[in-house]
DNA sequence: TTGACAGGTGAACGAATGTACACTATAATG
DNA sequence: CATTATAGTGTACATTCGTTCACCTGTCAA
């Protein structure tokens, strides 16, 4: 099969993944790849696999590789770039699986106001809150202040909790009452 | 069945997705569910696709919901949490579709040194970066200039293009021959 | 010119798929 | 108490699954 086809199967086999978020099977392949035999298919299927595409599990059911739901990660910025060419350096990594850790404790939530910026986020940015951790000082934490939801950093002063913001403009929170922790961000996300 | 058992079934489920990146044939739920019969098996999945767990595709085939692979946007920080009580409000949100359009244009890149910090982009963040984008003025992107790959907002100056780091520490950039850009950053991603 | 090979067709097959129907036992309800 | 869902078993079945084998055809190198 020449080079073109064979890439251009495998666009199309992405997009039926993203489309479909499952793999296609035997058939449906035969009918995006424009085949007439599944034997043909089953000798792209053998490509995509050895080329590390999508991975077979124990029971030889077909399995999306890595690269299916990632994004390469290529270096760093100030190291240097690769070159244009054709990079094949780099592990696919899925932002939800590096961002998101016990998937059923998490859940996001958007900011508003600009007390945490400088610690590097502001408004608009998602950040990713996980519930039922003990927070620890130096955390960022939700937490709940005379019936009130406000992001801060956990900091200790003579014994008890406090609340600082990352904003010289706005003040230092310390709770009278008991506070309510409603989780710990464990990460952010920004979309330009 | 018991409500709790249905949660079970419901976290096996989940569980089975995460570590497969696939759904569960019958058959396969068949174990993990700890059942004798398929048809138990179907009555459970049928309560999924009425929760819109998993969603079935025209063909009948089962797909994933959005609940298998992202996670809920509850709210806003400031504009106050749901009750601790059983959230089921807000949408669910894959974070990989959230920050990335193009994924086939898409990679990341790891960042280091403080010459964004004043964009809230620190030391050890990760930036998703387009490639084949025509950046316009104000975007952060990455260039290359003196065989050196740098991340800076591009502004304009005198009908120039120039590099404006947001850190008053650094100088801006003002490249003399030709400047290399090899992508747009579109999104932000930090794990604390 | 011949042989090897890549890329594909076509048919056949056992295993696995999801669905359906009849039935049972337990729990909830009036 | 009788009744009615609920939750599950067991069996059967047509369909679809992925695999395999034999075969065809054009290309390219020896």
């Amino acid at each position: 099969m020449s080079k073109e086809n064979y890439q251009n199967y495998k666009k199309h086999f992405i997009n039926f993944y993203q489309r479909s978020r499952r793999l296609p099977s035997y058939a449906e392949m035969l009918s995006i790849f424009n085949f007439q035999s599944k034997n043909a298919v089953a000798k792209v299927v053998a490509k995509f696999v050895d080329e590390g595409l999508v991975g077979k599990d124990e029971t030889g059911r077909l399995i999306a590789g890595p690269d299916m739901f990632g994004v390469r990660l290529l270096g760093t910025v100030q190291a240097g770039l690769p070159t244009t060419a054709e990079q094949e350096v780099g592990e696919a990594l899925s932002l939800d699986e590096y961002l998101i850790e016990k998937k059923d404790k998490t859940y996001l939530l958007e900011v508003t106001g600009d007390s945490m910026i400088e610690a590097g986020i502001n408004e608009g940015d998602l950040v990713i809150v996980e519930q039922g951790r003990a927070p620890k000082v130096g955390d960022i934490v939700i937490a709940e202040v005379d019936h009130e939801w406000t992001m801060k950093f956990l900091e200790k002063e003579n014994g008890r909790m406090i609340l600082k913001p990352a904003n010289k403009n706005y003040p230092i929170i310390r709770p009278q009452g008991e506070m309510n922790i409603g989780g710990v961000v464990k990460g952010v996300a920004r979309k330009y």
